[in-house]
DNA sequence: CTTGAAAGTCGGTCGAC
DNA sequence: GTCGACCGACTTTCAAG
């Protein structure tokens, strides 16, 4: 799908606030409400807008406690790959979870309330997922940035 | 602020899809519009639902090579420490910056074009921030979960 | 791309329980 | 806390330029 300058802004602006109304954006743009509402939908449909949410503050709901945990597996059949990777999606614990190049195999990021939730987890969920050979937690001491919005 | 089940369930639900109407949410909760409609406002007003945003197909923007970048500080008086993390978090290609514990000081999550725009970020950008120590960059290769739900 | 109009839906406020 | 009703504002679709 191509899509130019103003395609571009409105991405912007929706990665920022999702719930602006299309006359507020048509404003913004110099557009008329047809125009931005257009753009939206066709970007919707091709699937560049994936997904609206809800951000939540992880200080007010109590899971602040985040980990980057490093899981090497025991072997690297495919078998082996499809299964962890299947298992560890099913853990809410785990927000994300990359196969990554160098001394581990997967990069997990892990959203728990505390450390003694961080134990209770690895030691009845994610070591207890088969193939697993080593782990090592990073834990976080402070949150400098997260954000979801990808400059275009 | 204290909630209960219900606003549990509203959490998840907007967390899934924000552009939800009250009036589907009160069917899903057997609840009326109205009240649906206040709770929300409640936890918008407490700052539980920090922000409504559109979430983007990495791969349809062609934004869709992650790294994970180590970085070591030179020194970690409180004045580099500061200047550090202000200015990463005016580089846009860093989604999350982190301090941690461990062997390096902070990880950083970067999303860029390939690693051509990684190593342009790496040269113009991140190694030319002061106190820079070192760095040591873990490359996606797959991504297996890459989620904003927070299960409540 | 624009404007304008139409229909239906929704947000936000109200008074009442 | 709950509800139903109200109205203005919004989305969504359409035709026409």
């Amino acid at each position: 799908m191509e899509w130019d300058e103003i395609d571009k802004k409105i991405l912007t602006l929706l990665q920022q606030d999702a719930k602006q109304t299309t006359k507020e954006l048509s404003l913004k743009l110099h557009l008329s409400v047809t125009a931005v509402y257009e753009r939206i939908k066709k970007l919707e449909r091709s699937g560049v807008i994936e997904q609206y949410v809800a951000l939540l503050n992880k200080q007010k709901i109590e899971r602040n406690f985040v980990v980057f945990c490093h899981v090497k597996l025991t072997t690297h059949s495919k078998e082996t790959i499809v299964e962890f990777e299947k298992d560890v999606k099913k853990l809410h614990e785990v927000l994300e979870c990359y196969h990554v190049s160098g001394d581990y195999d997967y990069i997990l990021k892990i959203l728990v309330q505390n450390m003694e939730a961080y134990r209770e987890f690895m030691v009845t969920k994610l070591t207890t997922l088969k193939h697993i050979g080593s782990t090592h937690s990073i834990f976080m001491i402070g949150e400098v940035k997260n954000s979801t919005h990808i400059l275009i």
